[in-house]
DNA sequence: CATGACTGTGTATACTGTACGCAGATTCGT
DNA sequence: ACGAATCTGCGTACAGTATACACAGTCATG
């Protein structure tokens, strides 16, 4: 598993399909990839992905560091493969659903693919989904709108549309969701403490506009009778309603 | 500017608002934290946040690398300064226009500010954006939908919306055109390469949805009449406008 | 003018990813 | 059966990271 002269994706595409001819000389290789990806993912569900190190994964596999890179060429590499390994399988899809209702299904089980693995919006997305298991989120979101029979470009660019929006979103409950741990305080406390901080430095002259909402106590921890992800989801869908049934 | 029992969230807090009282006694600093925050920009601007290191901005500076720590607690908080001066200021809000034309400019501003700085998608949300620029921006937001007269908190939620779905669209666009930049290959010799590998991977039985799409040549460079953020945009804007006027 | 406070620096520590070489194990060709 | 080839896992080494701490020099204030 050297690093030779082929590019990090191009090696990453070879790992995420399997493509490496095994060795029929020496000695068979006691761990497996997918070991070594399943406990780099517990590491980083459980710590983030600023304490995952080589040396971390390697020790809860009780090998030594080195030893991993009989089985990947880098840590980039391995983070990759987390990912894939991580979104796992997409929704069964169901015949009988309307498109709005496959949709939606679908855009919530992505949403709740991010908050188990709070890491994956740290990773930078370099080329296209070619994972087995992204190609099948994919798929699947391309086969809830099949029904509306869309031109094949406005299909994927519905599905990529609402994908950004559930990415976007996630990332603002992951954030909040991350901090309430690390603080260990409730989720009110912290609202209280926000709305505290919003109230001392949103001023009418500065934020005329935010500070109207505050003072319209938006940020009150008492009332939450709104989820901002099922809002703005009901608006993207609301959106792609309205161009299919003008 | 040492450590202290203040956690970090509420030191970076302090710096973002310049609460720290500036000494009488004693030499004055040579540097300032703004031209600490400018350089480190700069340097993840060119080479990304991996590259970014306490060394790197203190060189660019001509300074050591523990001067820095006179000014700032540590990394973490640079981070969070350098992303409150990344954003800067929003577009200035045009009385005479629409919400929707408002709307529309702030979004896609907002994009464009996500492809200057891309790393920005790179850093973990751990608070509500409490910066300067970024309240700035939340105003700017709701102040475009302001004629609308909406709730107050479905106000901030349609400003969340679309701002989830630019972040997430950006996220798309910052890879491939970053990818683009590294590999050093034109975006019709990317386009190639990737449609390449989907006609490959995409089989009708593993992806059956997903094969129509890549049959039907979408991955095609030669084609590509579709501006994919300003599509999901406007089913985004589609999906509000259904909202406000029914 | 001495005192106390502050700035910038040098050193030190505990990490990180990973290149390289080696010992032992396994399989192939003869 | 036996040598050669080849592969695994390990140990060492190196350059890079953030940052704690002590110290020398500098400046404003009592």
């Amino acid at each position: 598993m050297t690093k030779q002269g082929v590019d990090p994706a191009t090696r990453t595409l070879e790992l995420l399909w399997e493509r490496i001819a095994a060795p029929t000389r020496g000695p068979k290789p006691t761990l497996t990839l997918d070991e070594i990806v399943g406990a780099a993912i517990e590491i980083a569900d459980r710590d983030g992905l600023g304490d995952l190190s080589m040396r971390r994964v390697a020790e809860a596999l009780g090998f030594t560091t080195m030893s991993l890179y009989r089985y990947l060429p880098g840590k980039e590499e391995l983070v990759e493969l987390m990912r894939d390994k991580a979104v796992g399988r997409p929704p069964a899809h169901r015949r009988d659903a309307s498109w709005r209702a496959a949709l939606q299904r679908w855009a919530r089980a992505d949403l709740e693919v991010h908050l188990k693995h709070p890491w994956l919006l740290e990773v930078e997305i370099r080329r296209p989904p070619f994972g087995p298991n992204h190609l099948a989120w994919l798929d699947a979101g391309l086969a809830a709108i099949e029904p509306l029979s869309l031109d094949p470009l406005v299909m994927l660019n519905t599905v990529l549309a609402v994908d950004s929006y559930v990415r976007g979103a996630a990332r603002i409950r992951v954030g909040t969701s991350a901090e309430q741990r690390r603080s260990r305080a409730t989720r009110q406390e912290l609202a209280r403490l926000y709305a505290g901080i919003f109230e001392q430095i949103v001023t009418d002259e500065r934020y005329p506009a935010l500070a109207k909402i505050v003072t319209a106590g938006v940020f009150d921890p008492a009332e939450k009778p709104i989820d901002e992800f099922e809002f703005g989801l009901d608006r993207v869908l609301d959106g792609v309603a309205a161009f299919v049934e003008p």
